[in-house]
DNA sequence: TTACTTTGTCAATTAAATGAACAATATAAT
DNA sequence: ATTATATTGTTCATTTAATTGACAAAGTAA
């Protein structure tokens, strides 16, 4: 643990306080003795944390527990139906909303598909019309903080965001500060990947083989977001987990990134359809006619169309041979692979990966490993957005609490 | 700052304790007043604080500074005289011992060559008794810790230490256990990548810009230590910063890995001196014979012989690659290379590197990058090892300053 | 029914950081 | 040279947060 200031009383309640509070969220409803058992404080200190916090409204006793001995105890619950947060994901095509409990669980979930041709400063007027909604909408609870994942990495300067990659046509668009002058509460800018990687923890019970976690966008590109001990890596330049741009083959065909043999070059769902236009072109046999769409082509490879799965297939090898360099390099003790490829064909994506990795790792390493699909019920993303958002607002729930209640 | 364990006043002193020494420890000598300003705490905390470490030994009050203004301040210092660590470093043909003192400045040097083919028992024999005379040599001084660096990744495994890599003949040898039997005080097993990026960071007094640091070791293998917000990465399985196993052609030649076509094939000294010497067969012009030992490759390199020039530019430019993945993986604020490629032409070495670089990441990444070449005075992995042996000590001095005084 | 556990709370206590005051002693201004 | 101002380091009373220990309440096991 490192610690860069010094620990004065207030800091301390502040910490104490932020740890009984995660650990409840975690457990969603325990005791005040057990939650002092967590967090190796005394009965009497957490009495007194649950006790403020229980004035405030973020804590309610709820129904009795009867463990196995003793004394009866009394539940507690994070109050996430009167304490919100709404997470936002974008796409190219359609946006979507989740609204969560800070406690974690989903409330309402929305989704918008974009027109083409829209304009950026249409779409994000459109964005917060939603919600605005959402937010005007329920006048039981109140909503915190919101949490907007943006795909692709981006540089903060000066207060705007500047993108790195231009996937969604925003390059240089100030959306942090635009979001932020429509809404008097937090509004948290998050990098897609990172927030997938996020939800992957935070909505987790077992935190511990998921505090050092990789998950992978593999869609029309492939991202990656890292967390080490429970920490997002951004990097030093925002670019942390841009696997997409690990280079598979040096002398490869060259990158709009500047580098040759890019992974997202073989990789990402477009790289997959444009292998199978061209063979389809060429003349190879299949159940796809030459402008096949997406959904088409997931059929396609569902029902075993030898084209289709091939060249499915070769899309999940080179992927494995990304997640091989990621294992050798981040060492992530677990990795999850969600969006769109991970849907298309999960079983034959997880077949094809682990065979791959297999072949490409030491035994001692493979047989560490935890690999999995991401099984989430809604829109990791969204959901990771609005984690991101709740976790602000956990962190010091004073602050925000008693700022204009 | 994550904290998993509540904070009681016993853990609150504990780590402002453990902030203020490394205070000092990185300012070198500071007065009362500048440790209160560092670490956001009042002066009469730090006279508490302080007034404890004096009595223990462990600091001392030296000069008397004069500042700008004001009360003259007093000198503050760590007493490297007094308490001391000793790092080792292991290679295939020779080990490295450094005492240093708990400040950080060097106080003996040793180096021993390992006779080709002596067996590892002999070999941890010889080294316990080097170590055992530098410890009873001198009277002065106190040793507390022993950090041992070893090349290549490891799994502790109850207790043993299992490397992943047989790079020196180790594999499945109980080292860990081995020293801590022959010492009563902590002995400290680490990786030697993340030992020099340790060091990086430790003795460096602008550690801002090196929290977030990656130590390439390109010498035999290529490996590489990661630095996240000061803190080093290990990995689930502890093969974290492996980066000679990411694959730079997922096409290439079968590695002993598993994988195909890693980093290490291409530019480790073992593939430059084995690209070097089939040239010479084939008949390419060069001072070089066809025997020729390491030294004689590098005063080629330096000499500007065309062929050992080309080889290692190309060595160079294999190495860039694989940077370039670690950038777009991890994300690094720094960069630093090291080892023996770094050593045999650093000009030509940086300048290769460099033009890569530029071609390969997009301008406003590459702008932003800190790269160099290792340049400590001593050697940066047995410097690291000692480095980390001194913070164990340093985040809890008094639960060993105690102990048998 | 009794013995034993466990929970949650309260008041008294302990421990650590702080605030305020002070002496000492620098530099800067006059 | 003198005065004003600033800074350091210490002391001690104070504040704050966690703990201790005791206790009532309420459960299980014997």
């Amino acid at each position: 643990m490192s610690v860069t200031s010094g620990i004065n009383h207030a800091k301390q309640l502040k910490l104490n306080r932020a740890l009984v509070i995660d650990s409840l969220r975690r457990q969603q409803c325990c005791s005040r003795a057990e939650l002092a058992r967590m967090a190796n404080l005394k009965r009497a200190t957490i009495t007194n944390i649950i006790g403020e916090l229980i004035d405030s409204g973020l804590v309610v006793e709820t129904e009795i527990l009867n463990g196995t001995k003793g004394h009866r105890s009394i539940g507690l619950r994070i109050n996430g139906h009167r304490y919100q947060v709404i997470g936002v994901m974008v796409t190219r095509t359609s946006y979507s909303l989740v609204r969560i409990g800070l406690s974690g669980e989903v409330y309402e979930v929305q989704s918008q598909s974009i027109p083409p041709h829209l304009g950026v400063d249409e779409l994000i007027l459109d964005m917060e019309r939603s919600i605005k909604h959402m937010i005007e909408e329920n006048h039981e609870s109140r909503i915190m903080a919101i949490g907007v994942a943006v795909p692709g990495p981006y540089l903060q300067r000066e207060g705007e965001v500047v993108f790195v990659t231009n996937r969604i046509g925003w390059d240089g668009f100030p959306i942090s500060a635009r979001f932020q002058d429509a809404f008097d509460i937090p509004v948290l800018l998050v990098n897609d990947a990172n927030a997938a990687a996020y939800a992957q923890y935070w909505f987790s019970s077992e935190d511990d083989t998921r505090r050092n976690l990789a998950y992978i966008v593999a869609g029309q590109g492939i991202g990656c977001g890292l967390l080490f001990d429970g920490e997002l890596v951004q990097g030093a330049m925002g670019i942390a987990g841009e696997i997409g741009h690990t280079s598979i083959d040096y002398n490869g065909p060259k990158c709009e990134c500047g580098n040759r043999g890019c992974l997202e070059l073989y990789c990402s769902s477009l790289a997959l359809e444009k292998r199978v236009r061209q063979r389809l072109q060429e003349g190879a046999s299949s159940c796809l006619g030459e402008n096949f769409s997406t959904q088409e082509l997931t059929a396609a490879i569902r029902a075993q169309d030898p084209l289709a799965l091939e060249e499915y297939r070769k899309n999940c090898e080179y992927l494995a041979v990304g997640i091989v360099s990621l294992i050798n390099q981040f060492d992530p003790g677990t990795i999850v692979i969600g969006d769109q490829l991970a849907q298309m064909a999960p079983k034959v994506l997880m077949d094809t990966i682990c065979r791959q990795l297999k072949d490409r790792l030491r035994p001692a390493i493979w047989a560490e490993l935890h690999i999995e699909i991401d099984t989430m019920e809604h829109n990791s993303i969204a959901m990771g957005a609005a984690a991101m958002a709740a976790r602000s607002i956990l962190q010091d729930p004073f602050g925000y609490l008693n700022a204009e209640l």
